[in-house]
DNA sequence: TTTT
DNA sequence: TTTT
């Protein structure tokens, strides 16, 4: 090993996880997560800017993502760069960065729609997970096209690997 | 502000900093930092991966960053994600992750191919700055098309914000 | 500057934050923040171990935190250690190590005893404020001499730097 | 496991690691760690302060650590804080706050004082190891009765958990 | 492209 | 897509 490469994240999720599994079982959930910033412009009013961040955990950490967190929560998220190169559809060679997760927690509660608490509020998630693209389309939102033409970010090891979508 | 970004490396640069300046006089410097994990494959093999980051710094970081660093520096970076959009010459959106460093330090001492102390040993750096195109073409580096298509992370800014590429 | 010091602390307050006030005014608030670690002893059962950590916050992030954060509060505190020397009463050379914070951060909610929402929820915090020793008894609180022998972290400023203490 | 306490320290060792082990065999390695920040005075005149970090590594980082790193030499260590409370000779309650390393890593290189390359440079550290206090005694050294008053961060652990001290 |  |  030689370096560093540590990422720290605190935001909330745009969406609920994605779960997805290998082959051999493996969980693999794909998290969406914002953080934002304020700063000044020239001039001198105050700006926010919202960064969205590709997540990925993997084994016990999906899983457990997976049954507590949902839209709207809130997660600590520890765990480095990764940037993959795939081709895309006009047979371009593309990257994407991601963070993969090497440690996450849930923090904070959130009432949810239906007004109870969720993540740390205790009560297990029984919702339907995840069940569209998750990638939006405006100016902060990652590329849209990654639902498509590579299953956000481990789409491509689904060649490579043998990952099977799953839908629920 | 609502959130925590933050990415801390430590690696080893691939190529001199390339150095640009706003119209304003602004110094902005381009790393391109490598970190390394070793793994064991499923052979039992024991692999090591590198990741290339592309880190941004700006103003007094900037120039002593052009000042002091060099190809092989270890250096250690703290900042923050930042995930550009941009139009491609096919005119396809695509998206650039990168770290716009908050504040870098340099480390350690490497001999030089002059056999001469840099960095932290003391002597300012009076090479002739990047040339080149500080980018790669093999398995490990970032999108090669970089320079062309942006100049590195911040060429969507050129039109935008009027950035000059500074030639040496 | 040479090298980096950095604490990233994220668990809840044992207490209110105590605030204090330097003659000119300026703001000091001091947190007392609980993180856990479960491991597994030697007999193999699951044991929890609680770490208190000295969070001293200043100026804006002072009175931030002496309006949002409450006993039971969660926060991210991003900062450095600092280790102070000191004489007891004893006129022994003692030496406390607490958290400069640089930024800290009201994560999630918590419904209160009276179960309105706190913190992030948005009412701002209206109660008197730390009114007693901070600090707990039982095991797993922080030193209850600490109020004492010195009055929580910044004690030995008292003296040196006019600190004067507020009472609520 | 319930919030997060993380260090994260990049800076020169005051002294030769200094090894113990447990009854056991596990190796112990303890650092003292400076890293320094600089600041001006209320009259405007730069100041640096040092900060020296008690760090403790353990198991196979700490072999590592005894074997490679030296007086002099840049570390980048991460881990986690702990405090430990122990009693001392007038059977005083105290405590220590040191740094569990959970990762430890050299950076850079430095000559030595007999001009050879020394940490990545590559050639193990064949020197007798940490002889004396290992702390030194003017203003920005360690303590210099952690030593004596309590064996240096694990003391507490020797009547506890049998540590045995180790001379070379 | 780096480095151990 | 999130949240304050």
């Amino acid at each position: 090993m030689s370096g560093v490469n540590k990422v720290i994240l605190l935001g909330y999720l745009g969406a609920d996880p994605e779960m997805r599994y290998m082959p051999d079982g493996t969980a693999v959930a794909n998290l969406s997560i914002a953080t934002s910033e304020s700063y000044k412009d020239k001039e001198g009013n105050r700006q926010e800017r919202t960064e969205w961040h590709r997540v990925s955990l993997y084994r016990r950490q999906a899983e457990v993502a997976g049954e507590y967190l949902k839209k709207g929560s809130m997660a600590y998220v520890e765990g480095r760069l990764r940037t993959r190169k795939w081709t895309d559809k006009e047979g371009q060679e593309r990257y994407t960065t991601e963070i993969v997760g090497d440690r996450f927690q849930m923090v904070g509660s959130r009432r949810d729609r239906d007004g109870q608490e969720s993540a740390n509020g205790g009560s297990k998630n029984g919702r339907p997970a995840s069940k569209g693209s998750g990638g939006g389309a405006n100016m902060d939102v990652p590329p849209e096209d990654f639902d498509d033409e590579i299953p956000f970010a481990i789409a491509a090891d689904i060649a490579r690997r043998g990952l099977r979508r799953v839908r629920f």
